[in-house]
DNA sequence: TCTGGGGTCCTAGGACCC
DNA sequence: TCTGGGGTCCTAGGACCC
């Protein structure tokens, strides 16, 4: 069983471009964005200009004159890839889902009811184009790591399966960048080193590529050029972290802008948390200065937190640690918290000391008055009524207003 | 007119304990 | 007074992924 490529990973094409030109059919065979300031997805169309994922709005312009950029229909993006993951879910209940639009599936079971995976892929890839309009390409193969890079060789809306008896043939003359953990960084010094295939890569020996890389980078990169992938499909994976962040533009350096700014930040967190009876012990916060550097700072608490004013509070003085550390800094353009080290809670949340002055936090600080109830009295008007019925919802709509509320939600792991 | 948002994991140094 | 090593936790920063 184990030498058979059993592994599928799917993958929507350029999906909420996909989207947009399936909802829309005059913008098909268009390019397009989807995005205003930042290009939040593009179309095959707009990729052939060099336009890509996370690209200014304006040089996407500069690249594509005649780009058109279209709205997002956020809650279709939603819908369609819940749909699309749905029907991987028809073949296995092993199914992976790695993000909106892209998912890991083990038929190794299934074969007696669907067939062989390769049957599988297909008629996967064919469900997906007639029940819902939309291109996915399928990887098929022994592990998680060449089925990976079999969807991506796939691509566009393409199908691709790695022979068990060829797989080293396949791997190594592909570039390095396909490989999982290679980013630009890594990228940029295997090819000062000479490496620019996955080939090339396995013959160096491991301790140069540690070198190159650091310890535990070069571990795994050299397992994975050698064709070694211990990971399995992993059904459901609990969340370590919970975050929130906001690009604010340029923006003084001042009270009056970052406390409703983190006030808003830490009532999202707190009622992602809440409604998941969550409560994290380390608060993380993130300030990116006006030439776009950044700094953070973390603090371990007495006690578990979740509710919202708590976390604004300590994120607050996190943030005067860092104006303290950095007076010379007079504008910011981003803040961002993070709530880490979680942990399930309790029905009932203790009611402890505040110790929370100006001075700095040192770790075991207790802190963590309840405020529980208003909080859960919040959470249930927003359950019925939506997000912006209550709360600081609204605050920084203005202030912040580089990308749509509901991109944020699409964004969020569930916990 | 610069440059989104939500995550995971690793490294390195210091504190602290045994 | 000086020397020492291992283990763990914490913080800050960075690379990477979608």
């Amino acid at each position: 069983m184990e030498n058979e490529a059993t592994i599928l990973h799917a993958d929507l094409d350029a999906f909420y471009a996909s989207v947009e030109q399936l909802l829309n059919p005059e913008l098909r065979g268009k390019p397009i964005a989807v995005g205003g300031g930042v290009v939040l997805a593009a179309s095959y169309e707009a990729k052939a200009f060099g336009v890509h994922g996370g690209m200014p709005g304006r040089k996407a312009r500069e690249l594509c004159p005649q780009l058109l950029f279209v709205g997002g229909h956020f809650e279709d993006y939603q819908r369609l890839g819940d749909a699309a993951i749905r029907v991987l879910g028809d073949y296995t209940p092993l199914v992976e889902r790695i993000s909106i639009d892209e998912a890991f599936a083990d038929v190794a079971g299934t074969a007696h009811l669907f067939g062989p995976p390769v049957d599988v892929a297909r008629l996967v890839r064919k469900r997906v184009r007639e029940e819902l309009g939309l291109p996915i390409s399928v990887g098929v193969a022994r592990t998680k790591h060449l089925a990976k890079i079999a969807s991506q060789v796939a691509k566009p809306d393409g199908l691709v399966v790695v022979d068990p008896a060829g797989e080293i043939a396949f791997l190594h003359d592909l570039p390095v960048e396909l490989m999982w953990g290679v980013g630009p960084v890594t990228r940029q010094k295997l090819a000062d080193a000479g490496i620019r295939t996955i080939g090339q890569m396995a013959e160096l020996p491991g301790k140069s590529l540690e070198r190159l890389v650091g310890h535990a980078a070069g571990e795994k990169l050299s397992a994975l050029a050698w064709n070694q992938d211990p990971r399995v499909i992993e059904t459901h994976q609990r969340a370590r972290s919970a975050g929130a962040q906001s690009a604010l533009g340029r923006r003084p350096f001042a009270e009056h802008i970052y406390r409703p700014a983190l006030r808003h930040l830490a009532d999202r967190i707190g009622s992602r948390l809440r409604a998941k009876a969550l409560a994290g012990w380390t608060v993380t916060v993130r300030v990116r200065f006006a030439d776009m550097h950044a700094v953070t700072r973390a603090a371990t608490l007495g006690a578990p937190v979740a509710a919202t004013a708590i976390l604004a509070e300590v994120a607050e003085t996190l943030v005067r640690q860092v104006r303290r550390d950095h007076p010379e800094e007079r504008a910011i353009s981003l803040l961002a918290i993070s709530v880490s080290h979680l942990e399930k809670q309790p029905l009932l949340q203790l009611e402890l000391p505040l110790g929370l002055g100006d001075e700095p936090l040192r770790p075991g600080t207790r802190i963590g008055r309840g405020r529980w109830t208003a909080d859960r009295a919040m959470d249930a008007v927003r359950d019925r009524f939506g997000w912006e019925a209550i709360g600081y919802g609204s605050v920084m709509l203005e202030a912040g207003r580089s990308v749509p509320e509901a991109f944020r939600e699409l964004a969020e792991k569930d916990l």
